[in-house]
DNA sequence: TAGATTGTTAATCGATTAACAATC
DNA sequence: TAGATTGTTAATCGATTAACAATC
């Protein structure tokens, strides 16, 4: 275990990236890639490429390269992509039914288990197949089912409030779209997704061409 | 112009926090606020906010600290939030409709002012009082409004083809959610939204975790 | 003035890149 | 074997943190 501990996050954030441009390479059938290659590919260096890999293990062959199809599965058990993941999605807004409709997640494992809502005339329904149930719901359906993640697309407030109930039921791993930080102890694993944030970090760049325009 | 033209993308990526967390101390009514205070709530170090904020001038005073409001109106003038930025949607999707529907964007500027498809089954009906257009109208329609951000919600092959189109229209700044990186030139600036990516990000800690527990 | 806290320079730390010996 | 390319160590670069003189 303590081999693999010590993995910087920088490393981490950048493999699903390799495994997007790996499994490219696959439906174009190429075979076996070089660092190198690949760098230029992905406008990353070769060098970074063989350090992030090699933090996992020598994937590689001297004089050879990779080999793509062995590269993709080696990166895909790390990243998890094997095993099922069920997730529940706090909230069944506009965003929380987007996630649970989109095709793309389903095919790694991710599979939706349930939406939960405060809204009484939304309880009952379905989307794509997922049952929306009262938040009240939600204590009694946790213990009961296997949960890994926590989706919350819900307002900051009550997104900080429902992560402290999630996390005393055991929930550890949160994808956060509530425009806040959580107030969790230190093992709880947070994913944010601050859509406005990375809003304003485009605005910032539009503002600061119109500057120099002048 | 050269002044703050070298600003790192880590401190830039950090505004929108402070922004964030400077209105919530506004609305409890706090009136100034110390780099050590600030680092207590963010979970930062006290150096790292003086040296983020010493990028963009002297904001604070010795011996008093910063004063929230203009603190707050400081980085808000830096991310732009004080002019209006005008948006298009590619893709009506769930997604596209999840992003036109939000609230929290047009308080800060962000003002959505049409959305496009193929499908035209959608078109002319409006999403939130925008209207769905087909995705023929999209040369003419740029052409002749103010767009300054498109943002991509559509399957990668379409994000990557339909990016280049808008590139040679003259937009230059992109909010991409299509699991794909944009092939543009230099100039343009892309903000990725990965939602696949963020949760593999997840689904290799939980993988790590169960690796641990054995 | 004395105390507090900034702005800023210097030290440290970590991440990226370069180089090259090992090896297929 | 010769050529290619990895795995890995060393050098560089940039970002974070610490320290402290400046100053309100």
């Amino acid at each position: 275990m303590a081999q693999q501990n010590q993995i910087s996050k920088a490393v981490i954030a950048r493999l699903p990236r390799y495994y997007r441009y790996l499994r490219v390479l696959i439906e174009q059938g190429v075979e076996r890639v070089s660092s190198e290659e690949l760098s230029r590919l992905m406008k990353a260096t070769a060098s970074q490429i063989r350090q992030d890999l090699n933090n996992f293990g020598g994937f590689g062959q001297q004089g050879y390269g990779y080999n793509v199809k062995s590269l993709y599965a080696e990166i895909g058990k790390i990243l998890g992509v094997e095993q099922v993941h069920d997730l529940i999605v706090i909230g069944a807004g506009n965003l929380g039914r987007a996630l649970v409709r989109y095709k793309g997640f389903s095919s790694h494992g991710f599979n939706f288990r349930a939406m939960f809502d405060l809204d009484e005339s939304l309880c009952g329904k379905s989307i794509n197949g997922v049952k929306i149930r009262h938040i009240n719901e939600l204590e009694s359906f946790v213990s009961k089912q296997k949960v890994d993640i926590a989706a919350l697309t819900i307002p900051s407030e009550d997104a900080i409030q429902v992560s402290k109930t999630l996390y005393g039921l055991g929930i550890r791993y949160f994808w956060n779209f509530a425009h806040t930080d959580l107030e969790l102890p230190e093992d709880a694993i947070v994913k944010d997704v601050h859509l406005l944030d990375s809003l304003l970090e485009l605005s910032f760049a539009v503002s600061r061409s119109k500057e120099n325009k002048r």
